[in-house]
DNA sequence: GGTTGAGCTGGAGTGTACTCCAGCACGTAA
DNA sequence: TTACGTGCTGGAGTACACTCCAGCTCAACC
């Protein structure tokens, strides 16, 4: 069961059994053997977590995040709370990117010119 | 000399050094006591290297693309061809970001409805 | 001429996020 | 019933990118 979750997650039997230490994943159930069993909405979940992980979300965050989760719609306000501080966070990386995407093309352009020059000596 | 570049740049003195020693930045002239004098040039570079970094260059990259750098008018299309490539990876950072951003925006409008409906009950 | 402040070197230590391993248990197939 | 595959735990190890420190030198000011 494990194994099938880390092939459709994308991430490894070692990582997910780690990131359920630290508790950015909830203990599964286990079967009588003892092996972890997922439930349905844990792909979706890790999903999620990597894409706050992608855009550049903390551990510590994501943990925090994931324990608020836990704890039900208690917790919903200071989970809006921190996206709506992530979404802020990310608005600054995009418009770093895009600059930065520019500046790449102004580069490779103004390469690509001295190479040009450079072959008609 | 060190201690202004360091304000100037935002890196500390330490990471200075460091930059140098793993060769991101060029060993930079001495002057008689043996302390660092940089050159002019050297905080645009700092800036150029920072941006690489924000938009996820790795480091053993940005040492390759420092060191072509060094090696003069030779190294142009390698550099070039190395600057394409990072635009790829900034460009598909770049859509997740959007993507993520819209996420947030999306969850955050979703908490709100539900923070409104527990309080209405 | 002694103290202060800045900088020097080489090397050890830190934080983050995994990644790997030894040694054991369980269930199925030959 | 023994071999194999899969999974289990606890703990050690790794990779990356810095960050800190001891012990020293040098120049300038009092």
């Amino acid at each position: 069961m494990i194994s099938e979750v880390a092939a459709r997650s994308g991430l490894t039997i070692d990582t997910l059994r780690f990131y359920e230490k630290i508790g950015l994943i909830a203990s599964p159930a286990r079967n009588d053997a003892g092996r972890r069993v997922y439930g349905d909405d844990v792909l979706g979940w890790i999903g999620f977590l990597e894409q706050l992980n992608a855009t550049g979300m903390k551990q510590a965050d994501r943990i925090r995040y994931a324990g608020l989760r836990q704890q039900g719609t208690a917790t919903l306000s200071e989970r809006r709370e921190m996206l709506e501080a992530h979404r802020v966070v990310i608005a600054e990386k995009l418009a770093l990117m895009k600059d930065t995407m520019a500046l790449m093309d102004r580069k490779v352009a103004a390469y690509r010119d001295m190479e040009a020059k450079a072959k008609g000596n």
